[in-house]
This record gives C-alpha cells, structure tokens and sequence, in this order.
DNA sequence: CTGGCTGCAAATCTTTTGCATCCTG
DNA sequence: CAGGATGCAAAAGATTTGCAGCCAG
C-alpha cells in the first residue's frame, strides 16, 4: 500500500477521494499553497471540487498534524505539509517562502519570560532571493 | 510641539484629524491590534470615520515605516507601532502576543542560503503565557 | 486653491455555515 | 446503515475601490 494512504489510515478519518486528491498534492510541496491554489489545482482533475471542501479537508489535516498553516502572508492562510521543525527565508522582493532545515535552540533570560512557558519558535527570515537580487538592483 | 506630531510632520504627508486619531491610539500600544480594535477604538471619539479611512491611514503609515504590519494572526492583519527589532512571544490558548526586546543574530551556513541575501529576522516564540497556565493545565 | 484625504456604498475576496445528499467504514 | 464528508448556495468577515465632496498646506 502507499506510503500516503498508509498515513492517511492512520489518521483514523474516512478516506475520501477528495481527501486523497488533496493530500496527494500537498505531498512533498515546498510552494506553502494558498487555498486557491489548492483548489485550482486539485478541480482540475475533480471538477466538482468545491472550496468549501478545501477548507474542511484543511482544517481536518491541521487538526490532525498533517500540515500546518502558516502566517506568513497577511493576505490569505497558507498551508506547509512539512511538519517537521524548520524556518522560513523570505524574500521581500517576490514574496517567495524558501524552507530552511535549521533547528536554532535560542535562549531566552528567565526575567523577560515573564512566566510564559517557552514551548518552540518559528524563524522568519527575511531578505532578498538569489533570482530577485538578478534582475534589478533598485 | 508634541513629539507625535513632530514625528507625524517630518514624514511630510497631511495631517489630518482621522490620522492624528489613529497614531495616538497606536502611540505606544502594545496590544498588537486589528484593524477592527483601531476602528472601534477611534470611532468612538470620531463616530464619522470609517473602515475604508482605517484601512487607508493604515497603508499610508506602513508605507512611511511609522507602523509594521505583523501576520501572526492568521485570520487578520494586525499592526505595531513598535518599529524596534523586537520579536513576539505568541500564547498558544490565549493568542496573546508579548513583545520581546531582543536582538538576535542568528548565523545561517551559506550553503544553506541558496543565494538568498539575509537582511533580517523575526521571531515567533510559542509557548503558554503566565496567565493561562494559572487557568487550567490541560 | 488644489491635490490629497475622507466617507459612503458597492464590489471583491476569503472563509464559514446550513443543509440535503452521498458514501466510507 | 450510520455518521461523517461533500457540494452548493448563501452568509459573514475582511479588505479594496470609485467617486463626490472636503480641507490641510
């Protein structure tokens, strides 16, 4: 059986086609998809696709740990099926999110916690990608 | 001449009293607030003004770095006028949002980069804040 | 005075909801 | 076969736009 669909049964949720065809996608995407783009991707091949779903389906795997959405666009959620701990460079230029395979363990002093319980962080950086610092230098 | 003001005139765009309105709520607001808590809050004490108003003095004051526009919030744009390098610590139960001054250097490998050109990072440390640990620890 | 700003309403975009129908387990 | 999932349409929220009238510089 496919590693995929393995994953998915474990899930213990009912296996829909749209639910495969939506994971099927995310798989291995580094583009963090916005929901318009999942949905125009996916009704390509399932035209009665609707957004509606999308977002069922979405906030069914975030539920689950099967991706994660992220805040890094203030426009729309985006959604990044890598799950494990990594950050973010971003480019000012295209708006471009490239992953980075980092895990920084950053310390915090005790007296500026002010009691919060540190559980984990998220790195965004930002600056300018390779192929935006090519083209013009305004 | 109050400092505000000051500050608002050398940015050289028009002063107006919807806009004096909207940087006095945000002078020194570390609330982190939404288009929606600004409105509100202004709209008391200038019932005529209006979304579309918020929203354009808004830009405007991203436009001349007196505000930052920060996507913690998945669901809407919120905004800080705390334009010093800071980053946030973001409780997960609550969404409370809690600055932390703090200038972090943090080294990324050039192989890693791809090219990318580091200009700056951001911070979202996520954790449970004092106040909800108090609560319930489930 | 004049160009930029405001206020209003309508438009657009994103996300949610209600509900009848469908289909996986 | 039952309960959860889908599809559709409508609603709710967030943000933008067009435009006439206003006012700060």
């Amino acid at each position: 059986m496919e590693n995929r669909i393995k994953k998915y049964k474990s899930l213990k949720i009912k296996l829909t086609p749209q639910r495969l065809a939506i994971l099927n996608y995310l798989e291995g995407n580094k583009m963090h998809p916005s929901v318009e783009q999942i949905f125009k991707y996916v009704s390509r091949r399932f035209p009665s696709m609707s957004y509606a779903t999308v977002y069922n389906v979405l906030n069914t795997l975030v539920k689950h740990n099967v991706v994660k959405e992220i805040s890094i666009d203030p426009d729309k959620k985006r959604f990044d099926p890598y799950m494990s701990t990594h950050h973010h460079l971003v480019c000012i230029k295209c708006r471009k999110i490239i992953d980075l395979d980092m895990d920084f363990s950053i310390g915090v002093p005790e007296d500026k916690l002010a009691g919060f319980t540190m559980m984990g962080n998220h790195i965004e950086f930002y600056g300018v990608c390779a192929q935006c610092r090519g083209k013009d230098k305004d």
